[in-house]
DNA sequence: ACCGTATGCCAACGAGTGTTGACTTGCCAG
DNA sequence: CTGGCAAGTCAACACTCGTTGGCATACGGT
């Protein structure tokens, strides 16, 4: 009764057979191994996820996960390969970036679920806590960085938006308090707006 | 090397003959079993922290674990009863109480790590999750529910502090983003009293 | 002195984990 | 047709986990 994912219906249509010229299907093994993996670590987090688990998920042997990705850890680290995708942002009127990164990272989070697998696999594994501060750090901050004008206060303001944003993947999609749950995408949005573009581009409080 | 505590050094120092009348001393390492697993449920979560460990930090058999709590499940429970202790903030000013609602969780969370062991377990134990749920509907939703005016929009506005507030907490404790580390508690306090002060009293916008 | 009882330790069980190696199957080149 | 090779299966190993029951020990009352 702890499991994340229904066991049935489990990697339902799969590619009838993959382009290349040799080799029958390799390639797509490895892809449905990786799908599995997403969707669980998304669910579970990085101890509860079983590699049996994904192995069965994929249709396969759990021994084939090793075989492609080397070991859980190799694995994960496929699986988490994660790209904020942030968006140009450099014709947004400076008064309204803060609605603009909260809207894009909007659209971005309702429909893939990579990003709770992150944070539930950092909340208690170190190495996803590191890849989460990189990401943030080289993607986020640079991408503030950008927006304002003293880079010397980027990191420190991107810190500020990683803590609202992430404070709302934390309790929208992990935690799924109920009052985060049932809010709508707009409402937040014009509830959040305001404080991101605070943290980006108002002066340094004191 | 995924070790959260050091192994040496466990329970130092230990009360020399708590107070009672009969029975040697079961109430002392009661307490020692919950003090330790207190430490190792907040450096791990709930999966990664064993009893085995807690029991070796407390200096005593795995087994007493179970005597005196039942199941691993049973003692978390006792191990995350958690009291947010908010205090009554009906004398302060009502565009203060962001300011206030701030620096009081900042007060409690610094010496303590009870809320990110809970972060840490409620990230990938339900019931982890259903305990954070319950004390924030109950905790915050009726403190809040106190500082404005119509009190169906307490959920909503409890549930913004709330992203905020747990954002901080998550960046700071638990995931440790450089930015977010390194920050003075006072500038904190500075950048997000007004956020705070906004989720509680502004007009919902629209 | 004795005994009941609470306190604690020890060894073990059963389940589940990541991981490994040897075996089987089916394709394509020669 | 035949040999080689990649893809996939199977069973098992070594380990750790939560949990259990039996056994030793030392206290307090009588």
């Amino acid at each position: 009764m702890t499991e994340g994912v229904p066991q049935q219906e489990r990697e339902a249509a799969v590619e009838p057979a993959a382009g290349g010229g040799r080799g029958r299907s390799s390639e797509a093994t490895r892809a449905a191994i990786l799908r599995a993996a997403r969707v669980r670590f998304a669910a579970d987090g990085y101890d509860r996820a079983t590699i049996r688990a994904i192995a069965a998920d994929a249709r396969i042997d759990p021994s084939m996960v090793m075989r492609y990705y080397g070991s859980k850890e190799g694995l994960f680290a496929a699986a988490a390969e994660f790209d904020l995708r942030l968006p140009d942002l450099s014709d947004v009127p400076t008064d309204r970036l803060g609605e603009a990164l909260v809207s894009y990272f909007f659209t971005r989070w309702e429909g893939d679920a990579t990003l709770p697998a992150l944070l539930r696999t950092a909340s208690t594994n170190p190495s996803g806590a590191e890849r989460v501060r990189a990401i943030f750090a080289t993607q986020l901050g640079t991408a503030v960085a950008r927006m304002i004008a003293d880079p010397t206060e980027a990191p420190r303001r991107a810190g500020l938006v990683a803590s609202q944003l992430l404070g709302v993947a934390l309790t929208r999609y992990v935690l799924r308090l109920p009052p985060m749950v049932d809010i709508s995408p707009a409402e937040l949005i014009a509830w959040l707006s305001p404080t991101i573009q605070r943290y980006l581009r108002a002066p340094i409080p004191g």
